[in-house]
DNA sequence: TTACTCATGTAAGTAGTTACATGATTCC
DNA sequence: GGAATCATGTAACTACTTACATGAGTAA
């Protein structure tokens, strides 16, 4: 149950409606994790019934409404339970590790394009944790901002810094990932080279 | 689809019955996917029906019967197509992740055990993939032995060098985690001194 | 008036989990 | 005779995906 913690998370630091909050996943919390409005609004609803956060009806315009949650009491409490509980390692299962494990079944061209393509998968998401890294450094996410603002001084300095570090992990996976395709683009081009030469001598 | 293609892959060797299937996904599979046999049973109904393997109801005992299946012409097929398929990148979602990124809510304590933990267990399952990967290079497993023994001469050395890549890969990342985990229990000591510095101050 | 953003849902389907359930075989 | 292993399933549930569906507000 991820996602209600991550919804928790983020209604620690204010009320939100369920558009913002699935904006949230999409803009800075992206990287870590996300979630479709299809799933966010039902496990509000959810969420709700057990009593985890209140929403608040809300006019916008003259003709409709919203609906604005707020983290209840139980909700801050259920915060601090999830957190004390042991990380959870999830089921060692890659579709990527599968898939290159069976190359062997593609041509050469192929391989290399798998290669090169999650390569540039994690170039790019290399690229955007790098810059959210440096802004979560300077306090200069709006998320942070607000969040700081509603918590006590002397926690400031672990809030900016676990989340750092989450994404300086993110990156440090990015890096591994990345050389793992360049390695496997080297690989690629030994095989082919390995069978041409086989080819001519037979 | 990828539990489809991980049967197909480990079928393409020879036939096997559901729970022969079901125990290389705990053994040797086991590192880069894993799938329960209560899962792998009706799949193995449904690629029969989709055509993909056959089963040849085989007698055990004088009383009971088991189902072996082997891939057909489509099955191989269908493995072919797989591989030429892109590679696809999962949505970035990781519980351990989201779960760090929020660690300001629970005690010092917590958050080391939390890291330790990830730390022990990267690092035995980084002990099993250099088991694994050795092996492998030796061409020293009862899966190789069999699937090399299957395919002509000259696709042995991509089979064996995409695997042992996979593997490479999957020990790569261990080493970031551990290496991550490691920095993590650094920050929390370094946060928990400061924290008590401020204590002192005041 | 048109396009974009705000806002909230439902429905059908896929993938996987845990628990329940059964019974034969084989080895000691 | 009892325990471990071989062997195969079903059921209920959780998490998530894609597609379908609607409509108000706002700025050009």
């Amino acid at each position: 149950m991820s996602l209600r913690h991550a919804l928790l998370a983020l209604l620690d630091v204010g009320p939100m409606t369920g558009y913002d909050l699935a904006r949230v996943f999409t803009d800075s919390v992206r990287f870590a994790w996300r979630a479709s409005h299809s799933q966010i609004y039902p496990e509000l609803r959810t969420m709700e019934a057990d009593g985890l956060i209140a929403a608040t009806e809300m006019e916008r315009g003259t003709r409709a409404t919203k609906r604005q949650y707020a983290i209840t009491d139980r909700g801050q409490e259920e915060l601090v339970r999830w957190a004390e509980e042991p990380f959870e390692a999830p089921p060692e299962r890659s579709v990527v590790h599968l898939h290159a494990m069976y190359l062997e079944y593609a041509s050469f061209d192929t391989a290399r394009r798998q290669f090169r393509e999650h390569r540039d998968h994690y170039a790019t998401a290399r690229l955007g944790w790098v810059q959210h890294v440096e802004a979560l450094r300077n306090r200069d996410t709006n998320l942070m901002r607000v969040r700081l603002a509603s918590k006590p001084e002397e926690m400031h300095d672990a809030i900016v810094a676990y989340k750092v570090h989450v994404y300086e992990g993110l990156i440090a996976r990015a890096d591994v990932e990345i050389d793992w395709a360049e390695k496997g683009l080297t690989l690629v081009n030994e095989l082919e080279a390995a069978r041409g030469r086989a080819a001519v001598d037979a």
